[in-house]
DNA sequence: CATAAATGTTGTATATATACAATAATATGA
DNA sequence: TCATATTATTGTATATATACAACATTTATG
């Protein structure tokens, strides 16, 4: 299973499935799938989501779990104030 | 469709289809169909090839047409030398 | 050259991703 | 509270990814 943060990042930039789904060019059931884990996105629905909310497709798809974006951010500015 | 380095990466490396196949735990022929663009890979073979080459997934998969890497490498040494 | 290994081709079968529809449940806003 | 938008649920249908097999063709190797 592929793990993904479509739905933090649709929340985040308040758009609602449909609004998501039409930007892409599928079903707005089909973003609730991939939200819900039901199934994985097709690669090429996957590169299309992530070029949508202008990030690399591995910071929206994963074989791991995401941590947090803020724990995430948080560890790098550690790093960088090193 | 997406564009794939998945046979330049495989024979640099010297592998039969049957390794990589094996290695990523998929069909020889599944490896075939990738290469020759008969269909894309899924998210998760897709992150599994990635992987097996130590490659960001988007160095390996994208939805737009490779340059070759010769070609990239030597644009990013002429921009790291400015 | 002869043999084996790798790849290509064709065909069938199955699993998974996507579409679409209808209805229920939940949240949002006047 | 009422109305509307959003999300969840269930079911059916289609397209695409993957497996597997048989055989042809090409490429490597003794």
């Amino acid at each position: 299973m592929i793990h993904n943060r479509v739905k933090l990042l649709r929340t985040e930039r308040g758009l609602s499935r449909k609004d998501l789904a039409d930007a892409v060019g599928v079903n707005f059931q089909t973003i609730g799938y991939l939200e819900r884990g039901d199934y994985n996105a097709s690669l090429e629905l996957a590169f299309k989501i992530a070029d949508y909310f202008e990030l690399p497709i591995d910071m929206v798809f994963s074989p791991r779990p995401f941590k947090s974006m803020a724990e995430e951010l948080a560890e790098l500015k550690a790093k960088a104030a090193k």
